[in-house]
DNA sequence: CTGAAAGCGCTAACAG
DNA sequence: CTGTTAGCGCTTTCAG
């Protein structure tokens, strides 16, 4: 600051971070070597390749992903985005995923949705530019732009959740597991009513953001029509879903429509709440009412009376998303048809069917 | 395949990537001074930050972030290593954070420690190389080489969900975040006796790997034994939590220690499940056995009684470390001691207070 | 306020 | 199997 010749006794001020140049030295090989024996280990002599992981090992090194992404035009990053962490769906399916992909040396990079077609484009543009393996989205309804970005990056892309199925215009971008959602709601109708149930109800939330509720919805009405019932009880929230608007949606559809039999909630955590308020107010379920779920969480097989619902598999899709992503970046693995995975309604006491119907043939 | 000179007609095989240069290029301006009017927009004159923009938009340039962080030695990745999303607690300790970092820029990579520490250095080690803006971790108890290659990262932590006491000989690493584990077992204890219970007992999973775990037992134990009451009713399972699992707990206990009053679980979870295991079982609650929860999910005060348990504010730590990680990093932050967020013991049905009880002073 | 040069740390592509 | 040579795309200097 002040001494004019001050001699530039800089003693390496900042402190140099470690880096592959200062293992291959103390290894005695060339940069290049060091970098094969880390990480292409058959291409070099088991010798050589001691000598390297020693060093790295003694210097403490950790490989710069930047650099290494930089030169090699890709990373291990892999962004997952999902609409939200909020339902356990989803938790779920990261669950799926983290189980399978570090293994593998790839970093999960986490995006929420909240449903937003332009949150998730946002997000694709920003994960892209750290040049991602692959990606996995929730969902196969994008927004143009999204599209458009996905598709000259040249990544292996997995749309979960929901079905691509060629009739319904809706391609899918590469690969694509799920089950169809409209398919659900049809089948949620024929069972109800093989209960012997007449007039039935769906309740959700956010219905209209979520492409997925749109076509369940469909499903189930379109079924309703067709069995000639009435198709118009549809109790509907704003509010994010909980057990607190579970009850609020069944006391409004109560209120609304007194001669409604049986529901069907988006979420088994609403059906949950919906239970838990009946109870509070003496409606006896089924007998009064019946009430079924979505998704068959753990509680839905110990709520009393425990609650019919439709199991679909959240763990194993994001496992097989996961395999499926990891055999494609090996390189093992083309083109693929969507892959349904199905879904199953899990009978339980919630819907107990009638007497008198139990000798139908279902 | 054939044509011998075949001229080398490669028109762009490769699709170019857009680049700044090209964005650069197409503004006629420097290519740093489209960089800068990307990202430090006030030192560039209006006009020009406006036709790189527009440049940039035209192009649809999306800057690469390998390239980036290798020349500004940082990235705009930022780890959060939680040890599961299994408990809700740290789904929504994730939620906070997802609220605020992506807002700024900052992009969350997740890695699960699964309660290991081994796991944790893994992760650890490999997020540095990522060249991260900082890092949050769950829990004060690290292995040293963690502590170590966090030190000469020289990046913003924070550590959450427990609280670093000096006294304790744990020093926080940076910022730290949460409450006293011990503290709450002790003030569960005291609770419990007030409302008169004698044979207290404590129930979790996989008690011994998690720290925190163990210091709540520490603190339950110790303040049972200084009020003279038993302290070895003690309930565990090596599997994760679950409701099942914590049917399986009070079944399990109820038949080692048939003269205990009460139960304090590690989790909601755990405490919903054995709730559900006593109505099936006509075990009166909290008649013949007193129930206590931890952390206040939502189903606490839905369930039939409503379960007495523990407030923790999740959502709001989560909140707060991304805030003070946000402060830290731009600059405006110096060294915190650690921010103890408290906790609440919310008494509802499960252990309501004996009658002549009542008119204690608490 | 704008520009030119240099290089971040690593790996692809070639030679030996 | 090992080494050399060039960059990857961006931002940090340092000059205008």
């Amino acid at each position: 600051m002040s001494s004019p010749t001050s001699r530039s006794t800089v003693t390496g001020r900042k402190r140099q971070r470690v880096t592959i140049a200062d293992v291959a030295r103390h290894a005695g090989v060339a940069t290049m070597t060091a970098s094969r024996a880390l990480n292409r280990p058959e291409m070099v002599s088991e010798e050589l390749r001691a000598r390297v992981l020693q060093a790295a090992d003694d210097l403490n090194y950790i490989p710069d992903r930047a650099a290494g992404g930089l030169a090699s035009g890709t990373s291990l990053a892999l962004p997952v985005l999902v609409p939200t962490l909020h339902h356990s769906v989803y938790v779920q399916i990261l669950e799926g995923l983290q189980e399978r992909l570090p293994a593998s040396g790839y970093q999960i990079m986490l995006g929420s949705t909240e449903y937003s077609r332009e949150k998730e484009e946002k997000l694709v543009e920003v994960f892209l530019g750290w040049r991602p393996s692959g990606i996995v989205l929730s969902g196969i309804d994008h927004s143009e732009r999204t599209v458009r970005l996905l598709k000259s990056a040249g990544i292996p892309v997995v749309e979960i959740m929901d079905l691509a199925v060629a009739s319904e215009q809706s391609q899918a971008l590469d690969l694509n597991i799920g089950f169809s959602h409209a398919v659900v709601g049809e089948a949620v109708v024929r069972y109800l009513a093989s209960c012997g149930y007449r007039h039935v109800a769906y309740a959700g939330t956010l219905t209209e953001l979520d492409p997925r509720s749109v076509r369940r919805i469909h499903g189930f009405q379109t079924a309703l029509m067709r069995l000639g019932l009435p198709h118009h009880l549809i109790g509907r929230s704003d509010l994010p879903s909980s057990l607190a608007v579970g009850r609020d949606l069944v006391t409004d559809l109560l209120h609304r429509h007194p001669e409604m039999d049986a529901v069907f909630f988006a979420n088994d955590e609403l059906a949950a709440g919906a239970l838990f308020e009946c109870q509070r107010r003496g409606i006896r379920v089924p007998e009064d009412l019946a009430i079924m779920g979505f998704s068959d969480e753990e509680i839905a097989s110990h709520l009393n009376p425990a609650l019919t619902t439709v199991r679909i598999p959240r763990h194993e899709m994001g496992r097989l998303a996961a395999d499926l992503l990891l055999a494609r970046l090996a390189g093992t693995l083309g083109a693929q048809p969507p892959i349904d995975v199905g879904f199953e309604i899990v009978q339980r006491l919630t819907t107990l069917a009638p007497p008198h119907l139990s000798q139908e043939p279902s």
